[in-house]
This record gives C-alpha cells, structure tokens and sequence, in this order.
DNA sequence: ACTCACAAAGTGACTAAATCACTTAGCCAT
DNA sequence: ATGGCTAAGTGATTTAGTCACTTTGTGAGT
C-alpha cells in the first residue's frame, strides 16, 4: 500500500512511451486521430519496431491508443484520464459485486448532491436520454448503469464522471446478471426517473437520499441473491 | 464518453496477458513473487520473446508486473486492483488541481462518515502513524497525502481506499508545492489530529464536517496561490 | 572458519531483417 | 454509378542473435 519510491532508471520504452505522447500532445491530436506508424516511429527515433511495439502496448493498456490491424494506430478515449477502470481486473464474484455497491454507496449519494447543485441544461438532456434508453435495450450494451455515469458528469467535475465510470465498468455478462436480478420491470427506470426530477430541481438532499436509497435497494437485491461464481 | 462496445478480436497477445494473468492467479502468485522469465513464457506458449514482452508491457503498464532488468519479473502492487491511477496522466496545471480536489471535497467527507462507523482498532494506529510522520519529513515522501489514503482505508472498502489513491497520486512535485502552500508550521497536522479524533470517537457527522473543512481550506489556499504552470 | 573477489548462469533489453495478415484507396471494367 | 481487383501501407509475429544487469556460488586468501 506504500507505493514507495524505489525508482528503477527509467527503460528505453519508459522513455519512448513519453516521447510518443509529446507528440500527441504537442500535435494537438485528440481521440480518434492517427498517430504515426509503428515503422515511421522507429526510424524517427533510430530504434527498432519491436521496442515501438513495447511502448505502444503500454499505452495500448491505458487506453492512450488504440490499434487496428492493417489500418493504423490512433488515439484513445482514455488519454485525458487521470484514473482508469483496471482492464486486467480480477474475476468477480458475489462479495466483490457487494464491496463495489457498497463503495457507490458511499459516494454517488454525495456525487448525486452536487450534481444537483451544479447541473446545466445539457446534463438534464442527456440524463433524461439515459432514463428512457435504459428501458429500451432487448439485450445491448447497458445503458442503465450509464445513468449513474451520467449523473456524476453533472456535477461538473470530469474527474468526478472518470470515477464512477471506472466503477461501473464491469464486465457485461454481470452487468447484465445484477440487472436480471434487480430491474423487475422498470423499477429501476421509475427510480432512476425520481433522480433527475431532483436534480432538475436542485434538490441536493432529495437528490442525495434518493439516490441512497436506489443503491440500497439494489445492494439488498444483490445480497438476497444466491451465489453465483 | 461512450465507450463503446466495438469490440476488436483478441490479438495473440491479448490472450497472452490473460494466460499469464492466469498464471499468476492459478498459482496463487502474490505481490514481489516471482513469475516465469520471458524465454521460459516463451517456450511454454510457443511464440517467440517479443510478442511475450509485448504482452509483459500491457502487464507493466497497469502495475500488474514489474520487471527487474537481470533480475526477473515479479507480480505488482496492483495486480488486484479495480480502479487505476493513470500512469500517463496529463500534465498538471493550476486549473487540474484545483479540479482535483474539487473531487475529493465531494468523495471524502461522505468516505470519512464511513469510516468513523465502520474504523477498527489498527486503522486508528495506522490513522496515527500518519499524522504523526507529516510532521517529520524533511524532504522525503508526501507522507500527509498518505493520512487521507489511510482514512479511506479504515472505511473498512478497498475500493475507497484505491479510488483515494488513485486521486492522490499526482507527481511528487506538486504535492510538495500544494504542501508549500498549505502547511504552514502544522495546520496540515492539527486539522489531521482533529479528524482522528472524530474517527475514534465514531462521530461520523463531525468526521465529515472536519473532513470539508480542511479540503475547503486547501481548496481555497490552492485558489489564491499564483499561476505555477 | 570467515570473508571477499570473481566467474558463470540466468534474466531482461534491444537489435536486425524478414514474412504474414489485414485495411484502405484507387483504378478498371462492367 | 457499381462492383470487384490490385497495390501500397500498416499492424502482427517470427527468427536469431547481442548486450547489460543481477544473483549465486565457488574458491582463494586470510
């Protein structure tokens, strides 16, 4: 837990991972634009292509740059990010399901708070697309648990909006699995709907307790539920 | 924002890090033990030692694995971790810190009721040895950043506590400038006391008053210092 | 018996030069 | 215009080898 200081000299890759993010950063390139080929990369800096490779991965594994085989290397959504979802996460299982309602627990009500406080036209906007597309889906991605990454992006504070995106980044089979076991027939779109109305209305502690209580009642769902993994 | 489902087919060294993930979780591996070399992986997997050292960098890159040139390669501090600080985060400037700790005024008071309920007798030593060492340091690690890791941690929620030191690990350099701000002569130090005090005694709603009150306080300090950047 | 220097083995770091697989864009024939 | 083919560019992976660093154990000297 010390994340003690016992720096080893930073590795050629160390560094090379640094050059190629000066040189998205000082082009200006934003997600989704191509950076230069891994040949290109490697002559630039008088290295060889697989050591190109080494620091692209890292960055590949932060989300910092993606490739696609046979078109290009490019941007990625996370190079902004301050914390990051762990991609390499452990497998989960009911308990680890219940710590991680349990942390929301814990912050989303206050996040829920000053989302209603600091909320602007837009957010409602899109948070009320969040509401009802969570009803929709017969079987896609999940949209619901996008409702919650929605309401911490009210609040103003990205890094707020990268936290709760990282927690609720769970595989999707369990995504869907807790939904099975909790949404029973629009609960969970009925009190999600609760939410925004206090946040439209700029309730704090409305908009706090409801969202309390929609975790409790999931987090107990949960709990009921038999063991699963 | 949306991170989207479109998912791309798993290259060979995407199921190389899952192997070896494998490796590492079936042999019941922990943080500093060892893992196989890049030649033995190799040959076990029968691919060559660029493509495993592609996949060992993925590892790196997320705190999964740690290399030790000469030495070998060994399981990381955050093998088991859910959420992650960014290891390539943006530069900091005036306006991200302050963003920053905008986010811990909204997560760390509601973590500090939290951990008032649920602290058990060794959080409060390790509560203790924390304020008591952000006095000492003459120049060594931030230490004082540490008490607020350790407060979430005696919250009794491992993913407080990561969501905590994912937030706090900012560069060394601007921790110390926020320090060279903010501490003058032990204010750090008596609002840390304060808060421990509140923690032992269970008071939650105190802890999470006095908890607002001091981010408020660096908050503001931070918002009157001049443009560093 | 103890210590220290040194050699050897194991490991990571990186190079060099290819080949294969995939994507894209342009051209051509329909 | 449309469809299919081709060629260039790119990522994916291989093969074979060299260099640098760490650890360990051995043996000489004390």
């Amino acid at each position: 837990m010390s994340y003690s200081a016992a720096e080893l000299p930073p590795s050629l890759s160390d560094r090379l991972t640094e050059s190629i993010l000066g040189i998205i950063r000082d082009g200006g390139l934003r997600t989704g634009d191509a950076i230069p080929s891994a040949r290109e990369l490697a002559k630039r800096f008088a290295i060889t292509t697989p050591t190109v490779r080494e620091a692209l991965r890292k960055l590949e594994a932060t989300g910092a740059v993606e490739f696609r085989h046979g078109s290009g290397t490019y941007v990625g959504p996370t190079i902004n990010n301050v914390v990051l979802a762990n991609p390499h996460r452990p497998p989960i299982t009911k308990d680890s399901v219940l710590q991680l309602i349990s942390a929301r627990l814990v912050i989303e009500p206050a996040v829920a708070a000053q989302s209603a406080i600091a909320r602007r036209p837009e957010n409602l906007e899109r948070l009320e697309a969040a509401v009802t597309n969570a009803l929709v889906p017969p079987g896609g991605p999940a949209f619901a648990l996008n409702f919650h990454v929605e309401l911490a992006a009210a609040s103003g504070n990205p890094l707020l909006q990268e936290v709760l995106a990282s927690l609720l980044k769970v595989r999707v089979r369990e995504q869907q699995q807790i939904r099975a076991l909790y949404d029973n027939r629009g609960r969970d779109h009925e009190e999600h709907q609760a939410i925004v109305a206090a946040v439209r209305a700029q309730d704090a502690g409305l908009a706090e307790r409801l969202t309390r209580e929609h975790l409790d009642n999931i987090r107990r769902t949960v709990e009921s539920a038999p063991e699963w993994s």
